[in-house]
DNA sequence: ACTATACTTGACGTTAACGTAAACTGCGGA
DNA sequence: TCCGCAGTTTACGTTAACGTCAAGTATAGT
């Protein structure tokens, strides 16, 4: 069977970080796990919060604006005004990963071409010995 | 005339970022201007590693990953050892890079959803107003 | 000669994102 | 009952990447 609840040992184990990291996130907001006694208790939208944010982590975001993030993500649409802030932010994060791409590709064409370039000297070098 | 070298501020303003900046950068390899008296003056390929190196923290590499990259890129690529660190190398970020590019392109998915859900939304929202 | 401006070195301060150690609680097993 | 383990809180430590003075030098303009 499937669980639907977590140890923060397990979350740790399965994301590949500590269990003071989760502690962390939860004092910055990310994660908010119930608890039995003082014992805290995860849940699948923790799961998946914490998953978006550790993504976030890899693309080089603060956890300030992970938590902003995340929060608008899953957080109430109810007014005009909260949907256009949501725009505004999806749009501004869109542009910044746009860019970031263009980054990523320009650098991997660079990377083809130096790895292609020494491809060539060593197979140069290898037959000259 | 287009000049070939800059001053240290020149530089900075370039690139939006302040002289200690630079001058930190400087410590850690980055780049290693010549002098007139005790002032620095940048050639062509400072700025160029400075480029590579801004381009590097926009990906989110640490400093000292960027000076190894830098380093090997202009550096010596004589004996079969160094090349083929330095395929190795390259080898290992391009699949760091191609893994955040999934990670880019999954939040890129994600946001247009998000987007066009709140756009929804929101032109129901006008309408019943 | 005086001043403003840009540059220098050196040193200490700061923030983010955790690491680490200490001391405690609660629980299942021998 | 005692052990060992997983979890908890509190609090201080650490590293990276600069920021922020302070105090001095060099130069160009008035």
């Amino acid at each position: 069977m499937t669980e639907t609840t977590w140890s923060i040992s397990e979350l740790a184990h399965e994301f590949s970080i500590t269990p003071r990291t989760i502690r962390f996130y939860e004092d910055q907001g990310i994660v908010s796990p119930s608890r039995i006694g003082r014992t805290r208790v995860y849940h699948p939208r923790d799961r998946t919060r914490l998953r978006l944010a550790l993504r976030g982590k890899r693309l080089g975001l603060q956890i300030s604006e992970i938590v902003s993030l995340i929060n608008m993500y899953d957080g109430p649409k109810d007014t005009i005004a909260q949907l256009e802030r949501y725009l505004a932010l999806l749009a501004q994060h869109r542009d910044l990963l746009t860019r970031q791409r263009q980054d990523i590709d320009l650098t991997l064409t660079e990377i083809a071409e130096q790895a292609s370039a020494c491809e060539k000297l060593l197979a140069a070098k290898r037959k000259s010995a």
